[in-house]
DNA sequence: TTTGATATGTTATAATATATCAATACGGAG
DNA sequence: CTCCGTATTGATATATTATAACATATCAAA
């Protein structure tokens, strides 16, 4: 599955991600626009959190003269739209992987590798929110992150330990 | 309680944190200086996140000359001694009212006021580390924090709407 | 085909945070 | 007590992240 840390088929979940942005934009109508959709493209080609400016940096390889705005106004698109979520703790950006319409979307993030994966369970999330609410309090959006070592860093740490 | 939404008597609530942070220092030979000890009081004086810029501008107001390392610095003292939290979302900070060790904080945060309440029950964050780990994923740090309107900003807003 | 709303281009700047290095203060060993 | 190593502070500069503002362009509906 594309939201662990597990190895999977990465064209084919780019292109099944990309194609159900496509047809929600269409049914909402969207305007999925060339900087929208390349700075989708490029948080889609990675399972990992990149900045506005990493996706500058990005466009400007490719001979955009994009300046600070660009990055922004699109990530503000595809983070309203559900697109893509924001993690506060490292200030960066990763597309969604999980086309629910409400989701209370969690992550871990790994503090070596920079991988992210969008946790699968919301009971948690589900149980914050309750707890939130039996305490009156009304959530509009929650951010719900774990730093640490994925699986793989584990093992290197392991590694040079020795 | 101290942690919630609701009134209660907030001169003893910060003599006390004052008191425990103090003794909790002593024992652990904890230099807390003059400018930790002012920032701390001010992040306990509201239960309010405060920004490192609003922290140096009161500083500056009673005189300090104080740079922004002044500020980072007290911040990061009384973060890693949990004495406070970082809210990522609104970038600010608030003074710490669980004494626990190894508490994994979690927030309310009213985006009206700006009102914060450290949520009770550890349950969902408890429920999160477990999930994180059964995907091998070794948690350092959690960020839980929820944005939205706290009881009396909900009334506020329904107020106005009339 | 005008119009109103949405999106982009561009410049400037705001807001948040850290690097660096010299000077000082602190606390334990002798 | 005084020396020494470490922790802290002072001070300047700069890095990083994000937005304001406004002119221009594009789209899609009347």
């Amino acid at each position: 599955m594309a939201s662990g840390f597990e190895a999977h088929d990465h064209t084919d979940c780019i292109r099944t991600a990309m194609a159900r942005v496509e047809k929600h934009c269409a049914e909402k109508s969207l305007r999925l626009t060339k900087s929208r959709r390349r700075v989708l493209e490029l948080l889609l080609s990675e399972h990992k959190a990149l900045g506005a400016y990493d996706i500058l940096a990005q466009l400007a390889a490719e001979g955009w003269n994009a300046q600070p705005p660009v990055a922004y106004r699109a990530l503000d698109f595809l983070v309203k739209n559900g697109f893509a979520h924001k993690l506060e703790r490292v200030n960066a950006y990763v597309a969604c992987i999980n086309p629910d319409a409400d989701h209370l979307p969690s992550f871990m993030i790994c503090r070596d590798c920079d991988a992210v994966a969008e946790a699968r369970s919301p009971a948690h999330a589900r149980a914050f929110k309750a707890a939130a609410e039996a305490a009156g309090f009304e959530i509009e959006k929650t951010v719900l992150e774990a730093q640490g070592l994925c699986p793989s860093c584990q093992s290197a740490e392991n590694e040079t330990q020795r």
